[in-house]
DNA sequence: TATTGTTATACTCTATAACTATA
DNA sequence: TATAGTTATAGAGTATAACAATA
């Protein structure tokens, strides 16, 4: 018996939470320092390039884009819109709802915060995996974080 | 120019951050029940995990194993000893310290914590990877999950 | 005096609930 | 009345600092 599906032995692996969790705190160290010298908190860089990808209507679907709360994302809009970095205007249509959006300068301080944090990335993680390996990972990784969106429902 | 180096596109791929942290979220969630299954805080589940590994001669040692506050994992030390899931006695040459090892019974409980916590991710998580890609993917996760270790100096 | 473990206090972050305005 | 946004309050989780015992 060399493989653990009836014994004493149960571990061949950690636990994918007891990897990904250490990983993902190291990455967000990492990240911190980065984004405090291009002015921004985490949260505001998550909507900064949330409303990269997708434009969106309202400040709930944008709360639940980044899997956080509708309260928690307000201070963050008020300074990004204090700073011209997004636009949020009411919508003509039911002024209720207020439609989000990049500015130019939205645009660009995301870019160079992106390119700085994944310049990071590339050297201190990615750069240690055998080059073999390295694309493997990054398509499981990109296969693994689309399921768990915090936006998605289990099928 | 078909690649990010130097123009206005400048992402290729999403941030490593941005897919592990809401993918650890996820798993945390899936593991959180099965734990109270079990009786265990996530906690109490890091201590038996980490004891079973390295048996340990402080509790400063295994709160930096484990990345947390040494004073954040006392009330868990004191309820995992009186359930007789761990055992934790002054090192008779030194007696301020706490010698602290599993018991049969914490063995048992971790194992089958563990058990079902990895079955769960197999079946939500894993099985969802092609084939090809899941033992790369595992191994490359270990790579950097060691890199990652909190109780770990970079070089 | 220094170190291990413990307890007490303060602070940050997050979640819940109440309020305003539009519909 | 229902929904989007906002504000206020309460709670959980975490970090900092003081304390007791041993060396």
């Amino acid at each position: 018996m060399t493989d653990g599906s009836a014994g004493h032995r149960p571990t061949e692996r950690a636990d994918l939470a007891a990897m990904i969790g250490p990983l993902g705190k190291a990455l967000m160290n990492d990240e911190l320092p980065i984004l405090q010298r291009h002015g921004l908190s985490m949260w505001a860089y998550a909507v900064l390039s949330t409303l990269d990808r997708t434009p969106l209507r309202t400040q709930a679907a944008l709360a639940q884009a980044i899997g956080a709360d509708k309260t928690r994302i307000i201070a963050t809009l008020d300074d990004l819109q204090d700073r011209g970095l997004i636009q949020r205007e009411p919508d003509p249509e039911d002024r209720r709802a207020r439609l989000l959006g990049l500015t130019a300068a939205g645009e660009r301080l995301r870019d160079a915060a992106k390119r700085d944090i994944q310049r990071g990335e590339d050297e201190n993680w990615l750069a240690h995996l055998p080059d073999d390996e390295r694309d493997t990972f990054l398509r499981a990784l990109a296969t693994l974080a689309a399921r768990a969106r915090p936006d998605r429902d289990e099928p």
